[in-house]
DNA sequence: GTCTATAGAAAGATAGAC
DNA sequence: GTCTATCTTTCTATAGAC
């Protein structure tokens, strides 16, 4: 019934729609970050949240608008990039690469990135994303001509660690020490902090 | 039948093993870089070659075999990083750059590693053959100590610059300038190919 | 050497009971 | 608010005809 004074309710386990609704939301960045958009399925998600798969498309509508939610929600906080200019290449080095590190957990938004890029759906989807949450900041924070493009250039230095280190696993990246590993990316980055001088844009 | 003068064949439109084969590979590299392994069906690789799915499997015994096939064939020609460490930030940024333009022509081993990333099985495959074909010749040509390690950062960069351009396609990356984009990548990539100073590996 | 036809599993999404 | 049951499509892979 609509409402009642019983709360011993007998079949389902829950009867909160808010909660049912975030159990659903944590399961779908799990399973979208592990699996990606295409290799997660909306049942592995609704049991990873205790309930079936028709309640998955009940609250969010579509697998496509399940997989926006979830991508807006896991890139919202930055844990990766700093927000200190002066030492964004270390700070940031240093993240990466114990975040990357072989016996890391593994729940990062550049993973669901990387797993998920294949479908041009969610390639859109997490643009925007990328764009709404991170892009605009690092341009932001980074002093100098270009922001924007050396922004988006230490997030491709970022997402290709992430891809080469964890994903595809070569040998050399995950047997590195974490210290050679972090003086090297700290190297790199300091490149992409450091103003460019203004030349113009002849190739000469 | 099984031999025969004749050679007006009624149904099928080739009777050439070697040829169907082929045409079968070449379908799937097109296939499995533009849709990525788990994008792409057999059916869709089967009608880029003029065939039945069915082929597909009687020539190359399953899906992962015929993967493994192509990849080896996509990656073995290396076409992106130069062989002459002397230059090898000049010509490989340029190359990158030129061919991750937005009118660029998309049959690249990169695109087709980026876009089957997510399958574990594919992630094993990519490796196997990148340590076959680009880790080995990389870490040979670089100078100084570390040679293995910066040559799969290199591999790095590349890889997220593409992914960030072409796949996911941010606004700043797609709309930068040809020239501005092979300074910056050149400046990056000269950083990886001089040696490092020897220090030792304390973290202090 | 290639085809049609189909088996068997799994996907996303929906109808209707309680 | 949540369930079971099912529709429809698509996938890999195989059997058997010609």
């Amino acid at each position: 019934m609509t409402t009642g004074t019983h709360e011993s309710d007998h079949g389902p386990r829950r009867r909160d729609a808010s909660a049912t609704r975030e159990a659903i939301l944590n399961s779908a960045i799990e399973a979208f970050t592990r699996l990606g958009y295409d290799g997660a399925g909306v049942r592995e998600v609704a049991g990873g949240a205790g309930v079936t798969a028709m309640l998955v498309n009940r609250y969010f509508g579509s697998k496509e608008q399940l997989f926006a939610e979830a991508v807006d929600r896991s890139f919202a906080p930055r844990t990766v990039v700093s927000n200190d200019p002066s030492e964004l290449s270390e700070q940031t080095a240093t993240r990466l690469a114990a975040r990357t590190a072989p016996d890391a957990d593994n729940l990062d938004p550049f993973l669901l990135m990387l797993r998920s890029a294949a479908n041009p759906r969610a390639a859109e989807i997490m643009r925007a994303a990328i764009e709404k949450h991170v892009g605009q900041h690092l341009a932001g924070i980074l002093p100098g001509p270009e922001a924007a493009l050396r922004g988006d250039l230490l997030l491709s230095l970022i997402a290709g660690v992430w891809l080469m280190r964890k994903v595809i696993a070569t040998p050399a990246l995950t047997g590195v020490d974490q210290g050679t590993l972090t003086r090297q990316l700290q190297d790199l980055m300091q490149v992409l902090v450091d103003a460019p001088q203004d030349q113009t844009t002849s190739n000469s």
